[in-house]
DNA sequence: GCGAACGTAGCACGACCGTGCGGAAATGGG
DNA sequence: CCCATTTCCGCACGGTCGTGCTACGTTCGC
């Protein structure tokens, strides 16, 4: 790796943990260019715009998402301990691993209003995030007994709605119970996927 | 009311409308300036600061949700009448009244890094919805039946994660079927609500 | 009808933004 | 060790931001 991968791949580093603070929007080249300890102009010579920047730190984001939450889940036994095992370490991501906040949620809402490749590149890492759960739940129905006659990417929207709600109480409201009642919810969407029967 | 306060209150409209598109923070006095045909030095004496303005905006916004989707609600009969009311008047608001995006949410993520008098206002807003959810239920537990043994702000958190998730999936996802998702998990919780026994 | 209070505009400020160019400095293959 | 290439910095530009000050026009009580 050349001296300027190198230096390259130390902004990116940078930047990311940036970005979890104040979002993709709100990255600038100035307050990178004073925690890289570099010039602005040198710095910029690495992305050439601002644009190439939040794409690059997306990808980067993304892959380290990947490595630590979705690649252990999968290699995880089929069914509903995988699905667990996909919770937990999600769970931990949030709360534990990024307390000030998730990268994507903040650019999903910062990003929600103008159009761009950014937004597109987000758009399609939401979209994979989605599949993987629906997925997963997929191997919970053959191998742990839950219901079929669910859509599983609407299983996938519940499951997000209680991490969204997750990182509200946690991130913005401070709320200490925030993790127990994701976990809550989470084994309540559980039973829900089981069969049951009304007492009537 | 004075010349002052009827263009004050002129702005402010403006400012509401321009919130809901870009957020709390994305508000600038330039671009409200353009938009009331005023200069912006003639504006900014109506505020004397921007966050004074911004405070302003989060006030008049919160009066027309009262308006138009808490105070409904409660007028409606106790019990799951007013559940399904204030969820149904909840999900118009957010999917056809403010189709850009809900102001509240927007807020949420741009300040949860950032402290002060903005964001402690918006945390008490969110904590009142929060209260006012788990009261409707206390009228279901009383009125229909719904099981007394759950946390009623653990049904609020549940709730507001399914509001989030439609949020997400309609503002940012495009998603077609975002608010018929909605509506299942709403019954789908409703469900969880009531008692029910498993098979086994 | 006059004078004070009010409402609004013009203009300027310092700060920071993203972006570019030209040249100095460091690097590394031969 | 030398020289071509890469890497980086200094400096500057135009633009927008929030914020003030001063002055002009308007409104309205007395």
């Amino acid at each position: 790796m050349s001296k300027g991968d190198e230096t390259r791949q130390a902004i990116l580093h940078r930047a990311v943990e940036a970005a979890y603070r104040v979002g993709l929007a709100g990255l600038t080249i100035g307050e990178l260019a004073r925690a890289t300890g570099m010039s602005k102009s040198g710095l910029y010579a690495h992305f050439g715009a601002k644009e190439s920047l939040q794409l690059a730190v997306l990808d980067q984001a993304r892959a380290e998402f990947v490595d630590t939450v979705v690649a252990p889940a999968l290699r995880s036994p089929r069914g509903e301990r995988r699905l667990r095992e996909l919770f937990e370490r999600w769970l931990g991501c949030a709360v534990h691993q990024h307390p000030g906040g998730c990268l994507f949620v903040k650019a999903a809402t910062e990003l929600a209003a103008q159009a761009g490749p950014v937004r597109d590149q987000l758009v399609r890492d939401h979209q994979d995030l989605y599949d993987t759960v629906a997925q997963v739940y997929g191997t919970c129905v053959a191998e742990s007994g839950f219901r079929a006659d669910v859509d599983p990417q609407q299983f996938a929207s519940e499951l997000y709605g209680v991490m969204l709600a997750l990182h509200h109480a946690h991130v913005f409201m401070a709320d200490p119970r925030a993790e127990e009642r994701a976990r809550v919810a989470f084994e309540a969407l559980l039973d829900a996927s089981r069969t049951l029967v009304p007492v009537a």
